[in-house]
DNA sequence: TCTGGGGTCCTAGGACCC
DNA sequence: TCTGGGGTCCTAGGACCC
């Protein structure tokens, strides 16, 4: 008894939709799709209410398309602060049931009820959960129920919208392995034409795949994908996983395709900037800058450069990005551009090296009492001074640290002596 | 008259080191 | 004299998801 474990996998029903039907309730019951650049022909639609799918308004599709297949579709552009919002309070909500709750994306998330210390059973649960976020937040969602988070993603997919799924273990064969593969969470079209080629059509035909074959094709994947067709993932719920993001960037698709470079250095700067921002606020560095240029065909590619010194100033990251742009782009019309810092650093831990370097850019300017002194101040006898250099010297030994004369890395030994100065 | 923007993870090759 | 093997880091591309 007791082995087992309860996972609720909650995902929103279109949840850009429900949302402006919640704030505008006028909205409800017609055709909305909320769409990216609405004005220009290369806006997609992002989510759409069911009445829009119902006339064949699918998410991807191109808003002209859209437009076409219903007419009288309703068009609005997101409101991210919006649906932020409304994301906050829906996993504020979950967490009054347990800590244990994972958001995987602004709209879905999975939470462990296993130790839940309600006394309730988990579908009264889900109901109570489901029907809390329909009374509170006027949205809809589908609720999964099952003893592990591949399981439980599973049946919330099962029905929708506002859909309560069990998914057991005792129920793979008869509703799980019936499946078409392609309808496996992570397994894409790439996939599934893969998958076909070797007659695997069904989730049961993987579940029950000759591992060697499996292995060979698929590599540790095909592994992996086989135990999840048998129901068995042992992974946890993390809630803290939403922190450890790897990197932050953006991007836009151009009006038009162009190889102005005014212009191209217009949208690099806006990008900077809005990269910086989001870093800011989130309080990380960036110690990896990459390019992403799509080409007027579609074909894109990605130039990325790890830096020295993390990237703390919107300028880092346009001359960077810039300076990749001159080195790779073909001269072809670009379509897209992006920018994202990556191998990211919390600013606690990269403050010792950053204050180097800001140091440094303040003795080039003449002013190394005033950088002494702070430094001093903050660092105590760990700051030196030897002639027109400047040391920190870090917590344990010897360390490279950096050099304002020098302009390079070098040495120090406890007794404040530089003994490898290249 | 086509296909956005935010991400994660995996693979594979080359450089470099021991 | 002509050649092993392991490990890590970096870069680029691609599959996939919401």
């Amino acid at each position: 008894m007791g082995q087992g474990r309860i996972i609720l996998h909650i995902d929103m029903n279109s949840f850009y939709a429900s949302v402006e039907m919640a704030y505008n309730p006028s909205l409800k019951g017609k055709p909305l799709a909320i769409a990216g650049s609405v004005e220009d022909r290369r806006g997609i639609v992002v989510t759409s209410s069911y009445e829009a799918r119902a006339r064949g308004v699918r998410t991807t599709m191109p808003v002209w398309q859209a437009k076409r297949a219903c007419p009288e579709l309703i068009i609005m552009a997101p409101n991210f602060d919006r649906y932020r919002a409304a994301s906050r309070k829906l996993f504020a909500l979950l967490q009054e049931y347990t800590p244990l709750v994972e958001p995987v994306s602004i709209d879905e998330g999975y939470v462990d009820v296993t130790s839940s210390t309600s006394k309730k059973h988990p579908i009264d649960l889900a109901k109570e959960i489901q029907s809390r976020l329909l009374k509170e937040m006027d949205l809809p969602c589908s609720i999964g129920i099952a003893p592990n988070k591949f399981l439980a993603k599973m049946a919330s997919d099962m029905k929708k919208p506002l859909g309560i799924t069990v998914l057991r273990k005792r129920d793979i064969p008869n509703i799980l392995w019936p499946m078409e593969i392609g309808e496996m969470h992570g397994i894409g079209k790439r996939s599934v034409q893969k998958f076909h080629k070797y007659s695997i059509k069904t989730i049961g035909d993987l579940a029950k795949a000759d591992i060697h074959l499996l292995s060979q094709a698929f590599g540790i994947n095909g592994k992996r994908l086989r135990r999840l067709a048998n129901g068995e993932d042992n992974r946890p719920v993390d809630p803290d996983s939403i922190h450890h993001f790897k990197s932050v960037g953006h991007s836009t698709t151009l009006k038009e395709d162009t190889v102005n470079m005014q212009t191209i250095q217009q949208h690099l700067v806006r990008l900077s900037e809005a990269v910086n921002l989001r870093m800011r606020r989130k309080k990380v560095f960036a110690r990896g800058v990459q390019l992403t240029i799509r080409y007027h065909d579609r074909k894109t590619i990605t130039r990325s450069r790890k830096v020295e010194n993390p990237l703390q100033f919107k300028d880092d990251f346009y001359h960077e990005a810039l300076a990749l742009l001159h080195k790779h782009w073909n001269g072809e019309p670009i379509r897209l551009l992006g920018i994202t810092g990556y191998d990211l650093i919390e600013e606690q831990h990269a403050y010792k090296q950053l204050d180097l370097f800001q140091y440094e850019q303040e003795i080039k300017k003449d002013r190394l009492s005033k950088a002494v002194e702070e430094l001093k101040s903050r660092f105590g006898e760990k700051a030196v001074i030897k002639g027109n250099d400047l040391f920190l010297r870090q917590e344990k030994g010897t360390h490279a640290t950096r050099g304002t004369s020098l302009q390079r890395d070098f040495l120090v030994n406890d007794e404040d002596e530089i003994i490898n100065p290249f």
